[in-house]
DNA sequence: CATGAATGAGCATTCATTCAT
DNA sequence: TATGAATGAATGCTCATTCAT
């Protein structure tokens, strides 16, 4: 029933927008309207997200978002960047402490289901959509600055970094790291993909399956 | 009082059509339209696949789909069964080979892989596509009938019956059949998903990622 | 994992018509017809009613239906006729019984409003709808041919010579009889224009109104 | 209730994609859209009225309605209201004045018989059009709000007290009111129906039929 | 007699987006 | 900064009807 964009549009974003915000009103409405679209979506599901649907929850009209963002696909942007932007501080946690590496890496494979299962929506949105061009690059360095000047956290290269240890402290066999995290990586996204994708089918208890999971990669890893 | 007139009323419509769209060919045509949704659902997704782009595509109008399926639903289930059921008969004649079940194994986990990398758009059609209701159970046996009176094959419970014959003879650890094949598919239809939903990726070379997802597969299967 | 059913789905309507109709049998088919538009016509209302259900009801495609009946309103015209006709009958034993007038009056007036709940959806085809041309004549003789050759029956010339021999017997004042007579149809078509337009409104019961209806006419047409 | 269309519809095709349709001013806008409806459902009943050949006949687009209106029952709704509305004041002068009750009474049916008459359209519209939801009470209080909150105002509680008074001054046969006045309604009710829906039949002339028709009730009435 | 294939018009409603103010 | 008004395109689906066979 819902209309979708007509073809593959361009992307205007090339110019940063440059919204001049004065006392810092801008960037309040701004979270507030990005607020709006995560429990949408949350709620809703990706479908359900319509720009009046947004509007309406932040009580302006619909014309005023476009004051914020160009068009949709930049609302949502900022959404799952905004999301996403809150697991790098607990894998940085992780990195921080001094337990075990394999440890640690455990623990950051846990919680990456994790986040994904908790955030379904946005996993999806950013992960599981194919977009007409996607600009992302999973060897980014982790932490950079984007195309479009934005700040940007790779969550890939926090696994590179605990396998990295781990085959140090002998914990993990030798190997391309990189080839390697790939292949970890797709372990997991593939039991979120199919989770997400598919919620009615009758999985497995999630919590069971994670340490399947984790457990199955952990030994695969073993030296 | 009286019982009404009978009869002759002014036509309405008096216009003879001028060019006629060529007749459908039965079967064909229904194979046509299938055809032209599948192109849709790979090019545009789930969303973009409309009745009436559908119709187009084939040269018909809209209204002509409604003789050949009663709902869109019903299209798209179409589409979905005829990608699919193209890959039992390799698995099929994988389980009639008495090698060492672990080699089997190991042949089907690379077979699926190849499979879906062959055919990523059909694989994304079916398995990396969320359909609002999806009436499929992946725990369904083998070969059996659905509930509207189809055979179907359910190419999960290969995988299934593979690891359970690896259990038998040793080759694999113990442990819930099901979860454990759950697991095993997530490894690799994420590998898939990866491949699949973000070609631009520079990923290592398909032919290593596929023997790598195998060996983390089997390693972390071993007893 | 297994893919969706495919394609046919069973059509609802489970045997094709099994015997083929010999000579002859073409009139029957025709009342078949009629007889499942009435019915949908009963069962699903006016709005209910259309070619393909009809078709589908008697089990032959709808363009068959063009066969015997040029468009829709034809054959909802002999829907209605046929219905109607069945009301002639009651009202001529009435007018050959030798009770007194004024009884056979309460009896016919009883009779009609009767008759129309209990055939509430061809009623309001019949006379609560605006057709754009509407041929009919209800000062017409009770039995005459119309002028497409069909014979007719016209009901309200019942109620009018049902009025002339009250009169004749005294039982009813004096006045003319078409104004007299249309007063009293008014007064109960307007009863039946109640009660199947706005059927959802909590009117009293219908048999009280009947008598109500009949009472307040019978004591408002006396001498 | 006179069309108001002020109007200038003739730009209908000829403009090019930069003459933008006037802009509508608030309410008048609403009022133009109310009075195309009402036309519509005038002249092709209620069936006929769908929104697009509303929105044609007010020269906007059909999306535009649904700034108005939420859904087309809304719509509907206020058609049917703004014309109902024209009534009352007629009915409500009537009660004020202290002449006898049964003259009121006559009064009152003539006055009713005299509106339908004069304005068959909107009579056609409320009360001789189904509607598939109707949300109305002919038992509500005479004055009173409705479920969204509409002041609205009950003609047929006018009736129920006009009778009351008369039964009070013994003017009126006992019995139960509601059943009384619906039956009186009906008498009414269907004189106008048939007038109305059936103009070309050559009825006797109106004037004497209202009297006739009031005549008959009020013997009908006596006590 | 009858059908299978097809059509154009129509339905209510939702969408992202634009533009003058 | 914000809005009210508006739009074109799209959605799935049903309708009466036609026409070659």
């Amino acid at each position: 029933m819902a209309a979708k964009r007509p073809v593959t549009r361009q992307r205007k974003r090339a110019a940063p927008k440059s919204v001049r915000k004065r006392r810092g009103e801008g960037a309040d409405r701004k979270d507030e309207i990005i607020a709006a679209a995560t429990l949408l979506l949350v709620s809703e599901g990706y479908e359900g997200v319509s720009m009046r649907k947004v509007a309406a929850a932040v009580g302006i009209s619909s014309t005023a978002l476009y004051l914020y963002f160009e068009e949709k696909d930049e609302l949502l942007d900022a959404v799952c960047y905004q999301v996403f932007s809150q697991i790098a501080p607990a894998l940085d946690a992780l990195l921080a402490r001094d337990d075990a590496p394999i440890d640690l890496l455990r623990e950051g494979l846990r919680a990456y289901l994790r986040f994904g299962l908790a955030n379904p929506d946005q996993y999806r949105v950013v992960f599981l959509t194919r977009r007409p061009r996607d600009d992302w690059d999973h060897r980014a360095p982790l932490s950079h600055i984007d195309r479009w000047g934005q700040p940007r956290i790779n969550t890939f290269m926090y696994l590179v970094e605990g396998l990295r240890r781990c085959q140090e402290a002998g914990q993990v066999r030798q190997g391309d790291l990189v080839t390697m995290a790939e292949t970890v990586l797709a372990a997991q996204h593939g039991l979120l993909a199919l989770l997400i994708l598919s919620p009615q089918q009758k999985w497995s208890d999630p919590e069971v399956l994670i340490e399947e999971n984790v457990g199955l990669i952990l030994r695969g890893l073993a030296p």
